[in-house]
DNA sequence: CTTCTTTTGACATTCTTTTTACAACTTCAA
DNA sequence: TTGAAGTTGTAAAAAGAATGTCAAAAGAAG
């Protein structure tokens, strides 16, 4: 049986192209002032509003005035931590992302985060890019597109909270990476998406295999999911380009 | 310093050469020689043009003459240090990608690149996989300038972000270079574009095939998208200088 | 250690790009 | 107007790349 355990940074890594941006309004919560000015400049360079605010109160209050797009909070603050303002926040406005910045020390497990309701977190020393792209990810997530969790063509149905494939009501049993490659580009349908762009999104950084890896998950994803995997229907190949899904 | 484990088979294996791209040139600041030797390496194999500066001050000058599309720094430079050239470059040019090379001990501090204003980093000793995911991405992100997205006249349509070509609601099929030359005379319309403007900005620095490829692929999206490929009306030739499009 | 998954490498096949050759056209000067 | 000289249109051949596919190697999980 296929074990599809996704680790939580996987299951969001879901990037489609940003165009033209409506961006939105971010609340930094930091207190140290040479972070607090690199975050402005990191937010506004990709055309996000951004309102700072250095400490637990102030954070509150600025929310409640105004509810942000998204939050990107420390979690080590004076006056109320970054603990209790995520929580608190939670609980008004559960659907409002929040990403955490911590030392690695503090969420030696991952499991408070999660009780907390932070949707992301990036531990210190983090890559701007990363925290960026967990932003995005997580204002995606939430806000704009409601990323399709059902799926249904042919006769194949997907659930992917349940990370389940049916075909003709039958199980497909799909291994973690075939499945979140599969995830990836059905939440992308129609957009032609690169081997590298695959790579990137669905197997980060950290390893990052040959490109005819993918080409390997394309033939199987094919063979358990096309009636006819010779001349595949939903999987399609764009030459020179990489991989679309149609439905 | 130099103990950067860089394996140079891996460097050779990294990827299939990954079909024509428009790719760019790629300045690299490092010091090191068999540092630059492998990373010269690294990025010529995958397509891009490479760059190299040894020092700060030189990488400095280099970047001003010709903004690079990307930049991989090496934190610790003779004359001026990768910190200083990092933060001239991003208040020069605050789109231009600049992956970071350091030890781990130099990032200790997660103010330190945001700061800098680098978009990403990776620390010594690194996978050169890792670092190309990582500059492919930072390109990739900075290169969504979408321009125009959407095309219409006579009876086609293009979706430049589908990569989809359509002529009286029929898909038609074009091939990776038509489709990137058919995108580039749309988004330059009007323009007269010479043969070799066109090598350039399609075919790119690597593969440079004689103008008259540029001809035959002309001559292609004429008989796939012309009325009357024979007397052609938005593909027009400028006899003696190249061609335009017209809508 | 065994089993399952992922990745690599090789090869055949298919598709794309480039070259080439020649006809047709343009330009310009005589 | 006519005829070089240079450009371009065109199609087909040749060269080159990308992809499909399978089996073996490497790696993880149990």
């Amino acid at each position: 049986m296929g074990n599809l355990a996704i680790p939580l940074s996987a299951a969001r890594a879901v990037n489609p192209p940003t165009s033209a941006k409506p961006a939105g309004r971010i609340l930094v919560v930091e207190d140290d002032p040479a972070v607090q000015k690199a975050l402005r400049r990191l937010f506004e360079t990709e055309g996000y509003a951004v309102e700072i605010q250095s400490d637990g109160r102030s954070a509150l209050d600025s929310f409640q005035a105004a509810p942000p797009a998204a939050i990107v909070l420390d979690l080590r603050l004076p006056k109320v931590s970054g603990r209790d303002v995520c929580k608190e926040v939670k609980a008004l406005a559960p659907t409002l992302p929040i990403v955490v910045l911590s030392a690695a020390s503090d969420v030696s497990d991952k499991v408070l985060l999660l009780e907390l309701g932070a949707d992301d977190y990036v531990t210190k020393p983090f890559s701007p890019r990363e925290l960026l792209a967990r932003v995005r990810a997580a204002l995606r997530h939430t806000a704009r597109t409601p990323d399709v969790q059902l799926v249904n063509f042919d006769g194949i149905t997907a659930d992917f909270k349940k990370m389940e494939v049916k075909r003709d009501g039958n199980v497909v049993v799909l291994t973690a990476q075939e499945f979140k490659t599969f995830q990836f580009l059905v939440q992308n349908a129609d957009r032609v998406i690169s081997r590298d762009e695959l790579l990137n999104e669905v197997w980060g950084y950290q390893n990052y295999p040959s490109t005819r890896t993918v080409d390997n998950h394309i033939l199987k994803l094919r063979q358990k999911l096309e009636k006819d995997p010779s001349s595949p229907v939903h999987f399609r190949t764009v030459h020179g380009m990489g991989y679309k899904f149609v439905r």
